[in-house]
DNA sequence: CGATTGCGCGAAACCGCTTTCACGAACGGG
DNA sequence: CCCGTTCGTGAAAGCGGTTTCGCGCAATCG
């Protein structure tokens, strides 16, 4: 099963043709500072010339640092196969590639404080995690107790200080909101999406703030509530178009339920945009697939998962970090 | 930087609690079947009462078996955010967590077969690496030829025979155009992939043999290629709708074509499905979100990753292995 | 009944790197 | 010129499992 490659070199052969004892080698390859800089010109020549990589279990084994960090998804599968999530780690893989660290995908429902996963974490299998889409704290703060490295993707909801990376979803609803009374919309209504996740509720709140900015009267009738899928989009457009309230624009909270406002608008024999202009946020794939296309908020996706690798490794380098949010920007299609 | 907590247990104090010795700790641990029922009993206990967990990094070391399974993406960050290769990823993930295996997941250009990560993959670094998207296999033929336990998802391109997994591209496609006759279609087009992939090629042979089954004469002129963009559809389309064949429906290699296709039947004035019947492929979102509804080839995903898994558990353990090609199923809407 | 075989088990070496410890040399101060 | 520091270095003790080796005992054979 073993794979009979070539022997890998170790420190024993470099420290002989380097003349040095292993302890120097170490010290080398680990950036130690006092080392007379011939012997780690003969170090680094040796390594080069043996085309030797460090053995990564070994050193985990002695050292205790494993070179991997967690990215832990709390779900079943279908929240990975969001294209956002990947993306998200995509940013993060080559971040910590960079820095020789390597990226640990777990797609599991979290369960309890002490589940299987939990314990792999506390385990000191590896040096950090990195989480996403989450519901519940209680892991993470006892995770964070334990001194293991955590970055959130998304914004947590309690007002614990845990390190997280976000997008600006506040001022990206503002933007959206405020393009559309630009183009002469009177009659602005939203669609929300799930008020209990901070994304949804600060959509909702940038939204009232392009309101109370622009001197339009808002109306509760011009609010409806989703859940992100397309269908809820729908219907919550029909419930804003049967309100009667003469509406002629609407920024919804996430690309599917655009889209599902486009059907229930098109539904109602009217016309997007020339009828009731339209606006997504994160600018997916069925932003630009749907016709007419979909104006909306476009998120660095890459950017949002670099950041919050960086903010591990910060972390793993004992600096303070602090919150990180990605600033968010409309893309103008045909819908608005 | 270490976490605090307490101190794990080791085989030491298992042994001491069981009154055995440690290798008759490992072998227990290791499903050794020689050993004495008594014992096993007694180690098992101590473990439990412990709370033992095996430390991954010395169990590495000491046996060369690193619990790691390598998913490697061949390709810059945009590959990635394919709903398709994260719902494959999550699928692998899931089944080698119940098997004890770690994914590490690599999103990386492949380079050549000197690059970093062949270095880490010919480093034993991991127990197996899982591709996708596999365009040259210069580095797969390596790796297979020192051992390393290869499972490649997608068809490759050359004889050799690597262990893999699909979908029957072939008989999706053969299906879907059947399906168009049985509509009524009488000229029925098709809008290939990129025809240098397996799967490509495959969707293609699939509708000339539907031509064939069915009796109708297929004319060359029915034939547009693209290369699985939506713009490339829209463009094969425009095409297709030009040469005047009288074309009544169209089978897309892929949903994003065929979302193209849409547009390009919509801006010649015709509709879908009164005019142009159109089916896709992969029944991804998009498909669902397009207005109509599209009628798709929908491939069960996870199961393919799941199977990807499998297949490579299967290798760990030393048994011979076949490649695998899962069913596809046509789920209708409303465009055709 | 002595010699052979086989099975279950423990002692100990080992995997490759990290880190502590102590030692000698170079250095500065008194 | 002697002594206490500082600095660079090597020897060696781990880190926590795995695996080889050989021993003692019981079953088997001639």
């Amino acid at each position: 099963m073993a794979s009979k490659s070539a022997p890998r070199a170790t420190y024993a052969e470099i420290a002989k043709t380097a003349g040095v004892s292993e302890a120097t080698v170490s010290r080398v390859l680990n950036g130690d500072e006092n080392v007379h800089p011939d012997r780690t010109k003969a170090v680094n020549a040796a390594v080069k010339k043996l085309g030797y990589k460090k053995h990564r279990a070994a050193s985990a084994l002695a050292s205790g640092r494993t070179g991997l960090i967690a990215v832990v998804i709390d779900d079943d599968l279908s929240i990975f196969a969001d294209p956002f999530w990947a993306t998200v780690t995509s940013g993060i893989s080559r971040v910590l590639m960079e820095n020789e660290l390597q990226t640990l995908l777990m797609v599991t429902p979290l369960e309890s404080v002490d589940g299987p996963v939990a314990h792999y974490l506390m385990g000191g299998e590896v040096d950090g995690a990195i989480f996403f889409q989450l519901h519940k704290d209680a892991l993470i703060k006892r995770l964070r107790k334990q001194n293991l490295p955590i970055v959130i993707t998304g914004t947590p909801h309690s007002r614990s200080d845990f390190p997280f990376v976000d997008t600006d979803s506040f001022g990206g609803a503002l933007a959206a909101t405020k393009h559309l009374f630009s183009r002469g919309c009177k009659q602005v209504g939203i669609i929300t999406g799930d008020i209990d996740t901070t994304a949804g509720a600060a959509r909702l709140d940038g939204y009232s703030q392009a309101y109370r900015e622009s001197g339009h009267v808002p109306s509760k009738k011009l609010i409806a509530a989703g859940d992100w899928s397309m269908e809820s989009g729908r219907a919550a457009m029909a419930r804003l178009l049967e309100k009667g309230e003469g509406i002629d624009g609407v920024f919804a909270s996430n690309d599917l339920m655009a889209v599902g406002a486009m059907a229930a608008i098109e539904e109602a024999g009217l016309r997007v945009p020339e009828d009731i202009k339209v606006i997504g946020f994160d600018d997916s794939v069925v932003a630009q697939t749907a016709r007419p296309a979909l104006t909306s908020v476009r998120q660095d996706i890459v950017a949002l998962g670099e950041a919050a690798a960086e903010l591990m490794i910060a972390q793993l380098r004992g600096e303070e970090v602090k919150p990180r949010i990605l600033k968010s920007e409309l893309v103008i299609r045909e819908t608005a």
